[in-house]
DNA sequence: TATTTATATTGCAATATTACGATATAGTAA
DNA sequence: TTACTATATCGTAATATTGCAATATAAATA
């Protein structure tokens, strides 16, 4: 036990589950909000804007990346991190879908 | 070391945090898809529903409802869960903002 | 009252996450 | 080549999550 039974769900849901996961984390929201505002930008720059260290960032950033929800590119010795639209997009149509029942459901709960 | 460093971010990041973790898990996602589709049912439909015990179930549900993702009313001796619009507002209005960043910047990346 | 039904809680084992120091890797510049 | 800069990876400790059997709680019913 511990493990998650993610056989015994649909491709959809865990796809869904580790993109939401992966934005579960203040550090990762705070790395998502300062590329939108910077555009792009290096490691050393989200290093410098949180209270964590070179490492963990660079691990927030390898599951954002792992999770599609940014890019990184090599730039000389450095890498340039930016959004992946991709990732986001994908939300985007499950939140649309599930404001499409509430919508039709509005204040029929329990 | 272990724990996440919730006081060295906004309130703003650690709520979304909290949202996006609680769907951050198939069972999860499978939950709220199926309050979505039937508005309303107690646990024990969703033990039927899913390959999840009725203590995990019961875990889940609590999670989502600590998150303010769903409700849960006493219904006799049972209890009535339902999807709780006020979570997911607030989720959608972080993807609203993410959109706008997005659309001004749209192929701006590195 | 005793039984059934529905859910929550407890306790525990397995696993995953978070965080960072130390170190490795790889490109740049002197 | 040597030093510097930027990032990733390794190793490890602390903590959190996942899952379930056993049990507790609480309302409904016989």
């Amino acid at each position: 036990m511990g493990a998650t039974k993610s056989d015994h769900f649909t491709d959809k849901q865990n796809e869904l589950a580790i993109l939401t996961k992966a934005l579960g984390h203040p550090a990762r929201i705070a790395i998502i909000e300062y590329l939108l505002k910077v555009n792009a930008c290096i490691c050393g720059d989200i290093v410098n804007e949180l209270p964590l260290s070179q490492p963990t960032v660079s691990q927030h950033l390898k599951e954002l990346k792992n999770a599609g929800l940014i890019k990184g590119n090599i730039e000389g010795n450095a890498i340039c991190y930016c959004i992946n639209e991709t990732g986001f997009e994908k939300i985007k149509v499950f939140f649309k879908e599930i404001d499409l029942h509430l919508e039709k459901r509005k204040n029929e709960c329990c």
